[in-house]
DNA sequence: AAGTGGTCTAGACCACTCC
DNA sequence: GAGTGGTCTAGACCACTTA
């Protein structure tokens, strides 16, 4: 019974395999902590080859659903892990994608040696000098993020002379710096001081903040913190 | 110039192929918003199968880092938009990993109509009734995560038995009823009123904020507001 | 030792879309 | 209309892991 009435004129898709599984999954005919029969079997089952099979369980196996390891099959995961795809746009894309105008404005730009724990956390010797800006987007005029950067000269010289003031590092670095790895913080933090008046909140408001980190091989190259007006929220789907 | 020594002996493989075309990208051989050779070429060049140069180009792009379209061929992305990817795990097994122990307590237990606005995003009639739960996380014996949650009993009619006191609705739903898909909104927040007292909060607190919304096909199945104690962060990479 | 998933090949057809 | 990516097939070898 496992077979769909097959179209012998049309080769049967991955998707047609993934949504067959995931049936039979959700229907507890394969219930959680068990096993699906192998690719091979399916394949046979299901009349298509055995690539197709494998296309359909690694998708599967990405989203969360299914665990698959060499010679121990593949087993319904006990309890699923859902993953979310989290997009991180250049800010003015961004800002342009909600229907806002954007704005950028410039408003320091030092270079200095680091605070110590940045330092560590970017793996460089104390007395290195970094480029350090603050910059505040807006959108339609009004504070929208608030960013606060470190960037290392010693991996992209370009960002010495680079205009801050006319592109934002975030878009600069999108388009000079590429990056093999980076971390991702998601957090909330209580509006205080400066941070307060540039971002037009009350004393005290939660914020949300991104804070990144990005390398390219073992060199860092920038440590950003986004602080986003009240109110910001970011939206994915499971 | 194009294809690395190939060991005639060994394939090869689809991660070599991304490496090497990701490289030409990066090195600027290849510029933002320009075009990539076809598949067929890269095979040839690289000494592949077509198939292989197809898994690492679909590789890339589904990282981001270039666009494919039919008959118009692949670019490299003027603005990439990297992708990271958030795990939801199951609360109790997120608090386990983190190396603290998990502990678990219902608040609160109704059966009632959601507000105009709730039976609104779920798509529901004002009048349904929906099971209504409060219950509280901890990790380590201290406030971990306040649990809020509406549970469509139309959609699950089982949960209307189910002891939430002894498993948490996030687990038991996990278990009980797979869903087809979500919404997710993250967010910031500040502590007030109970909330302040049940996750041991100062007076307006920043506190992280999850919005989960599950589906089933067009039936809503809960929808769950997970308020998090002070310091809590969201850990990912890119 | 043997079973399972992971991957590559060579060839083919098709869907989409730009010209 | 024609070029490009999307996918399927059939077969093969291999890496990993567990029994």
């Amino acid at each position: 019974m496992a077979a769909p009435p097959a179209d012998p004129t049309r080769p049967i898709s991955w998707q047609t395999i993934r949504a067959a599984v995931l049936a039979r999954i959700q229907s507890r005919e394969w219930p959680p902590g068990g096993q699906i029969p192998n690719e091979a079997d399916l394949a046979r089952d299901y009349g298509c080859a055995r690539a197709t099979v494998n296309r359909a369980l690694r998708d599967l196996a990405d989203a969360g659903l299914i665990e698959r390891r060499r010679r121990a099959g593949t087993r319904v995961r006990a309890m699923p892990v859902r993953m979310a795809t989290l997009e991180i746009p250049v800010i003015r894309l961004d800002i342009a994608a909600r229907g806002m105008v954007p704005g950028y404005r410039l408003l320091a730009r030092t270079q200095c040696p680091p605070p110590a724990d940045m330092a560590r956390r970017l793996s460089l010797a104390p007395a290195a000098e970094l480029i350090r800006l603050r910059a505040l987007h807006s959108a339609d005029e009004r504070p929208f993020v608030l960013e606060e950067r470190w960037i290392n000269p010693a991996a992209v010289p370009e960002a010495a002379t680079a205009d801050f003031a006319a592109i934002s590092a975030n878009e600069w670095l999108v388009l000079n710096a590429p990056f093999s790895h980076g971390d991702l913080v998601l957090s909330a933090t209580s509006a205080t001081g400066e941070t307060t008046r540039l971002l037009d909140a009350a004393e005290g408001a939660a914020l949300f903040v991104i804070d990144r980190t990005t390398w390219q091989g073992a060199v860092a190259i920038t440590d950003a913190r986004l602080t986003y007006a009240p109110g910001h929220a970011i939206r994915t789907t499971l």
